[in-house]
DNA sequence: TGCATATAGTACTAATGAGTACTATTCTGG
DNA sequence: CCAGAATAGTACTCATTAGTACTATATGCA
């Protein structure tokens, strides 16, 4: 096996893999993005509000867990959705380190009229995949995100 | 083929499959990372110093289009990249609204150091992968991104 | 030629995102 | 019971990200 130098590193096999991989993210994020358009809502936002949805509330460590999004990054988005009402931040009855969020009122109209919405519209490009071809790209993720954990 | 509600949107079948997008997206980026832990290189200016590498220079434009950066983004990692002295921004010939930015020598060196050693760091992780399964994995990543360009 | 349009890059804003330090609280082992 | 470790969340930094507005320049077409 030979080194690698900078004049081969650029042909390594792997790296048509891994331009796949990133590109293919980049055009799902792009996509999902443009969902977003005039509603009011980022994508961070909208994950945590339809993680919260359904739910009688959670701690931000399980929102975080949920949605990976790191707890620092987390406060800003839930003080946004908080200023915007749609949210709210309640005391943890037994344990004071936390604090339970969950959805205002408006915070539960907002999931009931944008989560159908957004499923409606991913499902829109996901349908063009036959089963099969569903279930491979599963199996084809799950291989790669073993190799890096 | 029933209408989605928001009782039902979270068990579209196509979920799993775009979870697992985000997941193996996730994890590759977070170790894609950590090899830049304590190098004095982010990820999106090692993307921008290895794009450069083995080249004479290019336009924002070009670097745009191959590091899949908005130019406006690009600006700020190449002032960053300009304030280490790394790259240096060059006039065109011929075009005046043009700036080629390339390599300076300091930049040239961290890309022959770094360059190798970032490809090896990844290559161990994705030579976990038999060719069949790297050969699936392509196949299946051309599929998602098609479906949402 | 000359004007409308397109292109290249920068300047700005708002929101993420990772990471660190910090406070407050809880848990745990002796 | 109590001191040290662990946990939950916030406050901060820096860098990236997308997007818009703007300037300067180039191109195309009448």
């Amino acid at each position: 096996m030979a080194d690698i130098t900078k004049d081969n590193a650029g042909k390594q096999a792997f790296l048509p893999l891994m331009r796949e991989l990133v590109r293919a993210y980049q055009a799902f994020s792009l996509y999902d993005a443009a969902g977003y358009q005039g509603k009011e809502l980022t994508p961070s936002q909208a994950d945590v509000i339809f993680t919260l949805g359904n739910t009688a509330g959670m701690s931000c460590k399980e929102i975080g867990e949920l949605t990976l999004i790191t707890k620092g990054t987390l406060t800003g988005i839930i003080d946004r959705l908080q200023a915007k009402s749609l949210v709210q931040r309640v005391s943890h009855e037994t344990d004071r380190r936390s604090t339970v969020v969950k959805l205002t009122p408006a915070g539960e109209a907002v999931f009931a009229a944008q989560f159908p919405r957004q499923i409606s519209y991913l499902k829109q490009r996901f349908d063009k995949l036959s089963k099969k071809e569903r279930k491979a790209a599963i199996e084809a993720l799950k291989r790669l995100r073993e190799i890096f954990e």
